[in-house]
DNA sequence: CGGAAGCTTGATATAAGTCAAGATCCGTGG
DNA sequence: CCACGGATCTTGACTTATATCAAGCTTCCG
C-alpha cells in the first residue's frame, strides 16, 4: 500500500466517529471524499445544535487554515472518506498556494452565506419553513455535485439529527415531515429523497435571501 | 478640504439610512470608525432578521473582497462614520496585500465563528438565554474596543431591533429584559447599558462554545 | 429472532406570539 | 419654551406554535 499514494492518503471514519475533537489543535484540514459529517455544539443540558453539515466536496472547517483551533466537534453522519490536507502545506509554500488559499478563501464566504441563511431560517421561520429550507439546500447541493438522479438523492439524517439542524424536537420534525409527504411535495425514507417538484418546495421554504 | 486626506476618506451616514443596497455591486468595502450599522433580511411578510451588527473597528462586508456582490442590505443604526477601502487597492497590488488579506481573513474567520455562536442561540436557546447572549457579545467586543467605562457601554439598539437580532417579539423582548432588570443584572436606559455583575449575566446566557 | 434505534401518534403543557391600549420619551416647529 | 405627534416602551388578556411526555409500532442489523 505503500505504493499507492491515492489510496494511503484517505482517511476513513464510521459514522458517529469523531473526526476533530473540541479544543484538539489540528494540523491538518479534511476535503471530505464522501459520506456527510456535522459540526454541532452542545449546551449543558443535553441541547444539541448542528452548526454545519459538511458533504463530498466541502472543506471541513477550513477556518484552521488560519490556526485557530478547532473548538467544536466534527462527527461523522455517514461512514466516511476524507483526505488530509497537511496546514503547512497551505501555509508555508512561498506563495504558491495563491490559488489554493483563494478557493478555500471563497469556500469560507460560501459557508458564511449559508450560515446567514440559517440565522434567517432559526430566528424568524416557522418549523414548516425550516425543514423545507434545509431539504432544499440539501438537495441543490447533491445536484451541484451531480449526486441527483431522476429528483432522488441521498438524505442520511434520523429525524433527531434534522432536528437538531432545525432547532425543532424529533417529534414535530416528525409530524412536519408527515404534512409534506401528505401533501406530496416530499418523498423520504430509507434516507432517500424524492422532490417530485423542487420549484413548490423552494416556495414553501421562502425566498432564501430574499431582498 | 481637499488638503485633509484624512477626512476626505472619511463617509458618513445618518441613522436609518442604507450603507449598501441588495444586489448592488460594490467597489469599496468599509471600515466602521464610529457608530453601529446592521445587515438584515427581510422576508415576504414583514418578518426581518438581523444576521450581522457592526461595530468600530469592523469591516463592514469583507466578503466583497473576493468579488461576491453585497447581497443582503446594510443600514445604520446610529450617526456612522466609516471608511471605504478600495477593493481594487485590496486585490490588485501583487500579493503585497499578503498581509492585508490575512487580516482580512481574521476578520472573516471570526465573523464565522460569531454566527455559529448565533445559531445555537437561534436555534437551542430560550428568550432569556438569547437576549443575555446578546447583551454579552456586544458587551465583551465593546469592551475589546475600550468603549466600557464603569461596567457602562452604548447599546444603541430600540428593543425592536434587539428582537430582530435575537429571533423573538419585540412585546416578549420587552418582557424579558423587565426581568433582568428586575433581577438587578442590567440596567438599561436610554440606549446605555450597565452590568453590574457580567459573570452572572455569562452564566445566565449558557457557555456560548460550550464543548 | 431479538433488541435497539428510529418512527408515529395522541394528550397535555408551556414559551412565545398577537392584539390592543396606555404611558413615556423625544425631537420638531411654532 | 411649550405643545404636539410620532416613536418607543410597558402591561394585560388571550391565542398559537412548538415542546413534553408517554406509549406503541416498525425497521434493521447482529
Amino acid at each position: 500500500m505503500a505504493g499507492e499514494p491515492r489510496a494511503r492518503s484517505l482517511k476513513q471514519f464510521r459514522r458517529f466517529q469523531h473526526v476533530a475533537l473540541a479544543g484538539q489543535p489540528q494540523n491538518t484540514i479534511y476535503r471530505v471524499e464522501d459520506g456527510w459529517a456535522a459540526r454541532y455544539q452542545l449546551l449543558s443540558d443535553d441541547r444539541r445544535q448542528i452548526t454545519a453539515l459538511f458533504l463530498p466536496g466541502d472543506y471541513c472547517e477550513p477556518q484552521l487554515i488560519l490556526g485557530e483551533l478547532a473548538d467544536h466537534p466534527v462527527m461523522a453522519m455517514t461512514n466516511l472518506r476524507v483526505r488530509p490536507i497537511p496546514i503547512e502545506e497551505l501555509r508555508a509554500g512561498p506563495i504558491s498556494s495563491h490559488d489554493d488559499i483563494r478557493d478555500m478563501l471563497t469556500a469560507v464566504l460560501r459557508a458564511l452565506n449559508r450560515q446567514t441563511d440559517w440565522i434567517v431560517r432559526l430566528g424568524r421561520k416557522t418549523a414548516t419553513e425550516r425543514v423545507c429550507g434545509l431539504i432544499c439546500e440539501r438537495y441543490d447541493r447533491m445536484r451541484a455535485n451531480n449526486r441527483v438522479s431522476n429528483d432522488r438523492c441521498a438524505l442520511p439524517l434520523t429525524q433527531y439529527e434534522i432536528a437538531d439542524v432545525v432547532g425543532l424536537t424529533a417529534v414535530h420534525v416528525n409530524r412536519v415531515l408527515q404534512g409534506l409527504r401528505r401533501r406530496e411535495l416530499i418523498e423520504l425514507q430509507a434516507k432517500r429523497l424524492r422532490i417530485p417538484n423542487p420549484e413548490a418546495l423552494r416556495r414553501i421554504a421562502g425566498a432564501p435571501n430574499a431582498a
